[in-house]
DNA sequence: CTGAAAGCGCTAACAA
DNA sequence: TTGTTAGCGCTTTCAG
């Protein structure tokens, strides 16, 4: 059923069909007569035929590392609560942590199909950067501060910084540290700057062997705490993870070695993911706003879609320090 | 750019531009020129025109109660991969909850815009089914089973029934269920007729005071125990919870009010998520499948797509026992 | 193997 | 307000 077709059931002409679905411009009569049709015949009109003609889509365009990790999901979420208030709807690619995938992935948006694209970022190379140059409609990268397009990113610096410092000022003396690969600029470099910048503060030294570099999993965090602990010499008494996932991966390796949270070793994570109060010994970790960051984000897509604007903008959400009793400690 | 304005960079004709991207029946020169040309202009070929012929839009619509909920992301992930290593991308709607928006993304999907829909059902009313019979593309139902319809879905009563087996022979005499609405045949009903089945065959009786019906999350477990504990009369003494996320939060009630698990209460969840490894007590659950059933229904989608298949199909898969700590308990 | 031409279903400018 | 008409960018016969 096309739109000929079906104004001529309707007994209107096809220009009447199209306002009925678009401006309105219509008398009562011929309006009442569309929608009868519309019961009859359940017609709608082909949004791909309409995209031809109006080069809008309607369709935004997210790219995630990986759709099952909670937060990326709530930043989705995020951003189709804005969207679909405004009739977009999402794309989704998963790219399973392959930045191939990005890539092609952006190159697939880049002249159609979609109005905008969100890139949940994770590590930016040269070849993404040029290929985001040359993208022919707005995008905003959540998670990552790149110079020269729309960000909407955490304080990942100061949020490493904040629990790292509290842990030392609880009485731990000898920090480690499970992070993620610092080519991820935020929840990689960044977090370990922030570790680092209070270790310096309490004048801590930092030993080289006390710092692993794990993937973003729950496996991933047992294996580098027991990597961590199999190790000749003292043992750290306290363990910033970059996530709480890491986290909790890491806090069942001390379970099964019978190494007591806090008491033998302060943990903390980041994020303040669902798993972080139910851990054996609740997690103290930093709140990401996660959710906000993708409704903001898809405001910015929204304001770029509509207004073209040309000056980009950089937002930054703060976090908030959320202390459990992962980190607490009796001061002897 | 067009395909025209292109066809003249590369000094073809516009026919020999949409075999280059297309069926491919072209010389090797055409096609080295195209090739060039493509280098120099960075033209793709517009999507919404090509679907405006051919009908075909290698679109599959997902309608998702709750992006944020690990099953939903894991089955969507499932999904994913399969359809998009065929050329498909998921647009995505999520309902958070709100049936009204099946309903509705189910209209806007009618007739147009996607191959086919993936519901991921919860609650199905009469206007859902007559809606689904309209439907003018494939649809695949994950998570329910709905006569007529080709649907994934667990062994939901089964596993319910093991789980609740399970605690009744470790010894537990007085079992409660912190269930969800029954509404939901897979969750709420099928989870429940385990639960009693369980009962049933070891002659417990079935205090009507000891079921809750909760909300599908941590919070809700949290205080649907509370509840269940504040009441009058001998407290349960083991707990079996629809979801993972109800356990937690139920355990999470437990710990404050000095609750063992197992020793005072057992309690278990089901779906095995990421939760069930790291609560205080390390929870009983029975793993669902979830990713497997995205790739089975992303396999059927395909399927009706690409054959037109008329016979619907349900298939089932089952569940596995994780016997963890949470349900173990000593015989006196 | 190639190109001209018709037409997919829709929108929007224009004339009425 | 309304209908006619000329495209939007592409695919796909069809004749060469």
């Amino acid at each position: 059923m096309n739109i000929s077709e079906f104004s001529k059931i309707a007994g209107v002409s096809k220009s009447a069909v199209s306002r009925y679905f678009n401006d309105g411009y219509l008398s009562e009569e011929k309006r009442a007569q569309i929608e009868k049709a519309i019961q009859i015949t359940g017609y709608a009109p082909s949004i791909a035929a309409r995209s031809v003609k109006t080069r809008v889509t309607k369709l935004v365009g997210v790219i995630l590392p990986k759709l099952s990790s909670e937060s990326c999901s709530r930043i989705t979420e995020g951003i189709d609560e804005v969207l679909e208030a405004e009739g977009y709807k999402l794309i989704l690619v998963n790219t399973a942590n392959n930045p191939l995938k990005e890539i092609e992935s952006l190159e697939l948006f880049r002249q159609n199909r979609v109005d905008g694209v969100i890139l949940l970022g994770t590590v930016f190379t040269e070849l993404h950067k040029s290929v985001l140059k040359k993208m022919h409609v707005p995008v905003v990268i959540v998670g990552q501060r790149l110079k020269g397009f729309n960000c909407v990113c955490h304080n990942d610096e100061g949020a490493a910084y904040a629990l790292t410092r509290q842990m030392l000022k609880n009485g731990a003396k000898r920090p480690a540290i499970i992070g993620v690969t610092p080519e991820d600029k935020a929840a990689g470099k960044a977090r370990l700057d922030g570790f680092l910048r209070a270790l310096n503060e309490f004048h801590v030294a930092t030993g080289g062997k006390l710092t692993e570099i794990a993937q973003f999993s729950m496996d991933s965090g047992y294996d580098h705490a027991k990597h961590l602990f199999s190790q000749a010499g003292p043992k750290p008494d306290c363990l910033f993870c970059a996530t709480d996932d890491i986290a909790s991966g890491a806090m069942l390796y001390l379970r099964e070695q019978g190494l007591r949270v806090p008491e033998d070793v302060m943990v903390c994570g980041i994020g303040d993911t669902k798993i972080a109060k139910n851990t054996y010994c609740p997690l103290t970790t930093a709140r990401l706003h996660y959710k906000t960051a993708g409704i903001e984000a898809a405001n910015m897509i929204l304001s770029s879609i509509r207004h073209g604007d040309k000056i980009q903008r950089t937002l930054q959400l703060d976090y908030d320090i959320v202390e459990r009793e992962s980190t607490k400690r009796e001061t002897v």
